[in-house]
RNA sequence: GGCGAGGUAGCUCAGUUGGUUAGAGCAUCGGAUUCAUAACCCGAAGGUCGGCAGUUCAAAUCUGCUCCUCGCUACCA
């Protein structure tokens, strides 16, 4: 697919304003998609690039209770930083924009009435969690349980932050209000679907068949299992008091699902920069080229314009709803393009661990830039080399340092400090003249001629390490050019053929100070500067004469400097202790549950048994099948610590089991009772066991 | 267990319409050099391309099986 577009339409994942962001999601979509913009731009494309806080849904309440305030300090609080720290990173939105704004809930409330009135939503009434104390729905997050997966006592309705697990309320054992600590009750209530599974062939036909080639394996793969595991109506609406008022009489206390307004945030951030342009406001937009003489509809060309190319950059959590969700919403609405693609990445990894923001295993913007404000290039350049484009990939601190020392300090400016130093030694900081050319110099000009070509082939494919790789590449061919002529050398001899070198290394310096700027947006402002020069044009850069003979070089500083050992160490150190408080910060203790009668107690009938057999269950990789002597028979219990004993070494122990449990047939098997087993904080299961060897059927109470 | 992604040099990663001696950067070793932030430049060494079998004149690349890692999903305390 090499349609030629005449504009483009570029979003990045809108982060979800409850808290700070980590370099894992700078990798994950925003420096891919500021590089792509900026090359764009440099070609005098006509691009958009939005963004903005996603601000609704229910973490944001949870977030607002965890640190005891509301939900609209918590979205400004954590907008403004993130806001902030894209700012110093150099993220060159547009616009930048909040859900939580006005022209945001009329686009959404527009967007659901659409397709409400074309009849493609359906009303059904299920039943939802609900606390009878505080009088309304729990969403997800509100409930709090035991996560079925790793045991973690105070995992979330929708998601385990112990192990990462999606959940939903059902799953939780023991699950229990946030608000009043009381178990939920089941209570009707009506919502809106969306029935994604009308959607199925269109949907195979638009990805499966038509982007078979262009989309990523990893994207592409992961679209296919979603459709080939068939699609269920999902609910685009909530109960819930903070969001989107769902548009329709009768909807109280509903508003829209945040995963329906979010990616029409996208849209909405659009509007409101052509808003403020036509406007001549600029509350949010921040833009990065003219627009001529923009207007208020402006925004139509971009969303609903079949020559216009819509590319989302997100991580690979956002597939699902980027490829599969929000495409068949635009299409469902009926007036909107697709995306051309969705360059999704994978996670990027820390230190050998997975990056976490709540494990406080992750270096977050706001941390990095307050240790190294003067280094937001540095960070880029690390992430563009490594980031998981392909697979996951992995970030150290000894790889920043290598990073930074030996090619950013080593070739690049060590590269353009010699190319200047010299030329201020002998020829007074001006552009030498440059004199007949020898085999030498032809090939480095061809050379260099094909290297913007190359790097946007690279660009334009998603290919950002590549690019970057070949970005030092043009510095290590300067580097090699000097090496090769030895300058310093004709000084004595041949003033005049040095010069034809300076001239031609100088071009070099000035080629990739036009090259290097969607890459390191700040080192190319201040490498301008030191050439005195201002060219901004993608295909000026092939060019080996954008320095004038004559022309006043600027002053000579140091493009980057090195990351001495200790700074490093001062990282790791850093990163360790920040892990261990987060550990002991969220003790998870699980709150007693409501009261209960003797009576209730006594109903309980609980034993010490003894394993006679154990054998691991046939297409299962948690279950045990557990034959135990409890005294009264022998009987059969399946038991889900496959993944925390083998059989053998269960074999023989002592056990406390619930026997007057009712039976249940699990796998295909009944089983009679329940082990008892002690969870602990990392989700590791123990047996109880009494101290000494007691009498099978030993009573517990 | 099902589905998806991945397993290539010490490290981080490229590389599939199957085709000559499998690549890059870093790290290592050797050489050359001193204009430059002791940096640059040249060269060497380093891989049974997870394993087994198959298709083929030819397999990192295609097929089947298998092992390992990650994600989703199922069983479960």
């Amino acid at each position: 697919m090499t349609k030629e577009y005449k504009r483009y339409m570029v979003t990045a994942a809108l982060p979800y304003a409850n808290g700070p962001k980590h370099i894992g999601h700078l990798a994950g979509a925003y420096i891919p998609a500021d590089v792509y913009v900026r090359y764009l731009r440099l070609n005098n494309k006509e691009v958009v690039f939005v963004s903005g806080s996603d601000e609704h849904g229910t973490a944001i309440p949870n977030q607002a209770l965890k640190e005891n305030t509301t939900p609209k300090a918590i979205i400004d609080k954590y907008d403004a930083l993130i806001r902030d720290c894209f700012h110093k990173l150099g993220m060159s939105f547009d616009i930048y924009h909040r859900t939580s704004e006005p022209i945001h809930h009329e686009t959404s409330q527009q967007f659901f009435k659409k397709i409400y009135d074309k009849g493609l939503l359906t009303e059904e009434t299920s039943e939802q969690y609900y606390d009878d104390d505080a009088k309304v729905f729990l969403a997800d997050r509100y409930i709090v349980g035991t996560c079925p997966k790793c045991g973690h006592p105070n995992a979330y309705g929708d998601q385990c932050e112990k192990c990462g697990s999606t959940l939903s309320p059902s799953e939780l054992i023991n699950p229990r209000s946030t608000l009043s600590g009381k178990p939920p009750v089941l209570r009707p209530t009506k919502h809106w679907y969306l029935p994604l599974q009308n959607y199925e062939g269109w949907l195979k036909e638009w990805i499966l068949d038509s982007h078979k080639e262009d989309w990523k394996t990893n994207v592409y793969g992961q679209c296919k299992s979603w459709i080939d595991a068939g699609l269920q109506p999902r609910a685009m609406t909530r109960d819930l008091d903070w969001g989107i008022k769902v548009p329709l009489p009768n909807a109280e206390g509903k508003v829209l699902y945040v995963w329906f307004d979010a990616p029409i945030g996208y849209i909405s951030a659009t509007r409101a920069l052509f808003k403020e342009l036509s406007e001549g406001k600029k509350e949010f937009a921040t833009p990065q080229s003219t627009f001529n003489s923009p207007k208020v509809d402006d925004w139509k060309k971009y969303w609903q314009d079949g020559e216009t190319k819509l590319v989302h950059f997100i991580g690979k959590d956002n597939i699902v709803f980027h490829c599969i969700i929000f495409p068949i919403m635009l299409h469902a609405e009926g007036e909107y393009i697709l995306p051309d693609n969705v360059p999704a990445n994978e996670f990027m990894n820390l230190e050998g661990d997975k990056m976490s923001t709540s494990r406080g295993w992750s270096i977050e913007m706001h941390e990095y830039l307050e240790d190294f404000p003067d280094k937001p290039d540095v960070l880029r350049y690390v992430l563009l080399t490594n980031l998981p484009e392909t697979k996951d990939s992995e970030f150290t601190w000894k790889d920043f340092q290598a990073k930074n020392n030996n090619e950013l300090v080593a070739i690049f400016g060590n590269f353009v400090n010699r190319a200047l130093v010299l030329t201020q030694k002998y020829f007074d900081n001006k552009i030498p003249a440059l004199g007949a050319l020898t085999d030498v110099d032809q090939k480095v000009i061809a050379d260099l001629k094909e290297f913007p070509s190359r790097i946007a082939e690279s660009i334009e494919n998603y290919r950002f390490r590549e690019a970057t790789a070949q970005l030092i590449d043009l510095a290590r061919l300067g580097n090699k050019y000097l090496a090769e002529t030895e300058p310093w050398k004709l000084a004595k001899t041949d003033l005049p053929r040095v010069g034809t070198i300076l001239n031609l290394a100088l071009q070099i310096a000035a080629s990739l100070s036009i090259v290097c700027e969607p890459f390191l947006p700040f080192t190319s402002k201040k490498l301008k500067d030191m050439l005195n020069f201002s060219l901004e044009n993608w295909s000026d850069a092939e060019s080996s004469s954008l320095l004038k003979i004559g022309h006043q070089l600027g002053e000579v500083k140091l493009l980057f400097e090195k990351v001495e050992d200790e700074v490093i160490e001062t990282q790791i150190r850093k990163l360790n202790d920040k892990k261990k408080m987060m550990e002991q910060l969220a003790q998870p203790v699980e709150p007693a549950k409501p009261e209960i009668s003797f009576d209730d107690f006594s109903k309980m009938d609980i034993r010490i048994g003894k394993i006679l057999k154990a054998e691991r269950v046939e297409k299962s990789k948690k279950l045990l099948k557990l034959q135990v002597d409890t005294g009264i028979d022998t009987r059969t219990v399946m038991s889900g610590i496959a993944e925390h004993f083998s059989p053998e070494e269960v074999i023989g122990k002592q056990v406390t089991i619930l026997v007057n449990l009712a039976p249940r047939k699990i796998m295909g098997v009944e089983s009679q009772g329940m082990i008892l087993m002690a969870s602990d904080k990392d989700g590791k299961l123990r047996l109880l066991q009494p101290s000494e060897i007691v009498a099978p059927g030993s009573k517990v109470s």
